[in-house]
DNA sequence: GCCGCCATTGTTAGCGCGAACATCGATAGC
DNA sequence: GCTATCGATGTTCGCGCTAACAATGGCGGC
C-alpha cells in the first residue's frame, strides 16, 4: 500500500522533513508499528533478530519516541511533579536536586511548581497545576503543617508524597527526625556542663520548628531542668540577630540552641557585636549544616540533615505508590540526623583557650 | 446519535467514572466539541451566549483539558525546560525560581533537568532529555563557557536561551554584567585609598570568573596600577579560606576583591584566625550578595546580582523566540549589578573605629 | 431581488502512540 | 495426522484534542 498522501512531503534522500515517527521505523525495519512499540516497551515476545532490526532502524533514523503521544495512549506520562516552597533555601534546594536526580534515574521527568509562599492554598494550586499536566505523581516539599492534607483525594487518587513535612497530614511522609536532632544538640550542650540551654525557635506554624522545640524541651526535662522561654525567629539571619541582641542582654546565658544555621549566623553576629565571646562566654549550636557553617566565626557546631537521603527516599516512596507496590510501613519514614561538632561550643565555665583551627 | 458504546460505562446520576472530556462538555452545552475547543483557545468567532453556555458546562463538570492531548494535536506543549547546573547554589536557585514564576505567569509549565556537573556533555544530555519531553523551548542556566553552544541546532531549531552564560556560544544570552560588577568592587576599594587590590578568582573555565578578573584588571589599569597575580579559588568557602591564609602571610595586602561571597566567607574566617582585622587591616569585597552576607563578621560589602531580573528576562526572551516575535538586539541582554557597601571595607590606613552596627 | 461576504458552527481527519484482539505458523501431545 | 497451545506478529481502534475545511444563515451592496 502506498502511503505518502503528500501532506507532509518527504524529502528524497532517505530522510523526511519532519522527525521520524514509529511508522517510519516500522517501514524501514519491515515490521508493523506495533512491533516497534513492543521493542520500545520491552515486551517479551519479540524475536531477537526482529528486535535487533528494529533497534538498528531506530538508530539509523535517530528515532525519538513522542512522549506526549505515549502519555496520551498509555495514560502514564512518566513525569512526576514537585511542589516546593522556596527553592532558594538550602534544604528545599538540596531535596529538590536529590529528587530530580533520583527521578531521572528511575526514568521519570520532573515538572516543577514552586509557590512563593507555602500556605495550604498555594500547595493546592501547585498540585492542581501539576495534575493538569498529567503527572503520574507528586512530591510536596512542604515543611509547613498540613499543607499537603487532602491534596490526593482532590485529584482522583493521584499519588502524593510529602517530604520534610510533619505527621499532621494524611499523605505518606518522609522527613528528618527533628526531635532526635534537637536532642542531639541539647544533650551536647548539657554534656558540656551548661546549666541550661536557651532556644531560638523557628516559626510556630512549621512542624520542623515545633519538633525541634519539643526535642529541646525533652532533653532539658530529662536532665531535670526547666526550659527557659523559647525566642521566636523566622529562620532568617536578621531574626537570629535580634534574638542574639536579646540574649546578650540577659545574664546567665551560656548555651543556645538555634533552630537553624542562618539564624545562628545572625546570632553570632549580634554576640560578636556586643562583645560576647563564642564559645568562651556562650556556646552555640545550629541546625542544618549549611556548606557555609564550617566557616562562620567561629565554625558552627550544628546538626546535619541528610537532604539527599530525604529526596531519594521520597522519590522511592512515590515510585512505589505509583507502581501500586505495597508500601508497608515506610509510609512514615524518618531520616536520622547527626551532630557535627565544631568550634562554637565549649565546656561551661568559659575562658578555655582553643587550639588553632585549620581547614582542609 | 446515541453515543455510549458501553465501553466506559457512565455512572448514572450525572457524573461519569472517568474525568470529563471535551465531548462531555459539548454535549452538556449542546454544541460540537470543536466549539468547546474554540472557547478553550479563545478563538474570536464564538457568540457570547454560546461561550457562556460552554464555560458554565465546564464549570459544572469541573472539566480540565488534557495537556497531553492538546500538545499532541497542536504540536505545542506549553512547557518549557530548564537545564541547570547545581540548584543548591544561590545564584542558580534564585534564577530558577524567577524563571519558574515568570513561566507560570506566562502560561507555561516548567520541566527541570539539573545535571550534577556542568560540562557541555551534560548540558547536551539535559537538553536532549527535555526535547524528548516535547518542551517548546529551553533555558540553560549554565555559567560555564560554551556549554550551551550548538544545542539548538541539534534539536531542529528548538528555541534555546542561555542565562548567566558568557558571550561564547551561539545562543541568545541574558546575563549580569560581571565586568561592570568587578569594576564597581575594585573602584570602591581604590576610592578608599588602597594602593592596590588583590583578587581571589573563580575557576578559570567559568566565564563569570573570567569577566570578573577582566573588570578588576581594567580598574587597576585605569588607575595606573599593576595587577597582582590573582589567586584561584573554586567558589567554595574552603578555597576562600585557603586564599585567606595565603594572603594573611603576605605583607602590603590591604584590599581584596573576592569573586563570590562564599569564598569571601572563608577568607574572612582565615583572616580572623590569623589575627588580621577586617576592615581595619584589610578591606574585603565579595560578589553575589547572599542573604547571609549582611551577617558575616564583619557585614560584607559586596556586589549584588539581580537574579530575579535575570530569570524574568531570560523567560521573556525565550517566549519571544517561541512566538517567533522579532527578538531584535535583546538577544544579548545584560543586567546591571550594584554595589552594596557594608562594614568589611574601610579607608586605607587602617585603625579607624567604626560606629556600632544595628540591624533592622 | 440577487450575489457575495462574513460570522458562527459543525464535520472530518489526523497528531503518534499503546491496548486489545486477530492471525499465523510451529511445536507438542496423543 | 489432528488438534490444543503458544510465541510472534499484524490490524483495528481510540486516547482527547486541534486543524482544516464545509455548511449555514444573516446581512449589505448594487
Amino acid at each position: 500500500m502506498s502511503a505518502d498522501t503528500g501532506r507532509e512531503r518527504p524529502v528524497v534522500g532517505g530522510h523526511t522533513a519532519r522527525p521520524p515517527v514509529i511508522h517510519d521505523v516500522a517501514r524501514l525495519a519491515g515490521v508493523s508499528h506495533q512491533t516497534v512499540s513492543r521493542v520500545l516497551n520491552d515486551h517479551p515476545n519479540v524475536r531477537r533478530t526482529t528486535r535487533d532490526r528494529v533497534l538498528s532502524a531506530m538508530r539509523q533514523l535517530n528515532y525519538r519516541p513522542n512522549a506526549l503521544a505515549r502519555g496520551l495512549a498509555s495514560r502514564r506520562s512518566r513525569t512526576i511533579g514537585v511542589v516546593s516552597f522556596d527553592t532558594r533555601l538550602f534544604g528545599p534546594a538540596s531535596t529538590l536536586l536529590a529528587i530530580e536526580q533520583a527521578a531521572r534515574a528511575a526514568g521519570y521527568a520532573v515538572s516543577l511548581s514552586s509557590g512563593a509562599n507555602l500556605d495550604a492554598g498555594s500547595v493546592r494550586r501547585g498540585v492542581q497545576a501539576l495534575a493538569d499536566q498529567s503527572v503520574d505523581g507528586v512530591i510536596v516539599i512542604a515543611p509547613q503543617e498540613d499543607s499537603a492534607r487532602g491534596a490526593s483525594e482532590m485529584h482522583g487518587g493521584l499519588p502524593i508524597v510529602a517530604v520534610e513535612a510533619g505527621y499532621g497530614g494524611d499523605v505518606p511522609v518522609v522527613s528528618v527526625d527533628q526531635f532526635a536532632g534537637a536532642r542531639l544538640a541539647t544533650d551536647h550542650l548539657l554534656e558540656l556542663g551548661h546549666r541550661t540551654v536557651w532556644h531560638v525557635a523557628g516559626p510556630a506554624d512549621w512542624l520542623e520548628a515545633q519538633e525541634r522545640v519539643e526535642g529541646w524541651r525533652a532533653s532539658l526535662a530529662e536532665a531535670g531542668l526547666a526550659a527557659p522561654p523559647p525566642i521566636r525567629g523566622d529562620w532568617s539571619p536578621a531574626s537570629g540577630y535580634r534574638a542574639g541582641i536579646e540574649l546578650a542582654g540577659k545574664s546567665g546565658v551560656t548555651a543556645v540552641f538555634v533552630a537553624n544555621d542562618e539564624m545562628a549566623l545572625g546570632l553570632l553576629h549580634a554576640l560578636n557585636e556586643r562583645g560576647v565571646r563564642v564559645p568562651q562566654d556562650v556556646s552555640v549550636v545550629g541546625f542544618d549544616n549549611l556548606p557555609e557553617s564550617e566557616f562562620f566565626i567561629p565554625a558552627l557546631t550544628t546538626v546535619r540533615q541528610d537532604f539527599d537521603e530525604l529526596g531519594r527516599r521520597g522519590l522511592q516512596l512515590l515510585v512505589d505508590l505509583m507502581d501500586k507496590s505495597p508500601v508497608d510501613d515506610r509510609s512514615r519514614s524518618r531520616v536520622a540526623p547527626s551532630l557535627v561538632v565544631r568550634r562554637s561550643t565549649a565546656r561551661a565555665g568559659g575562658g578555655d583557650r582553643m587550639p588553632r583551627f585549620s581547614a582542609g
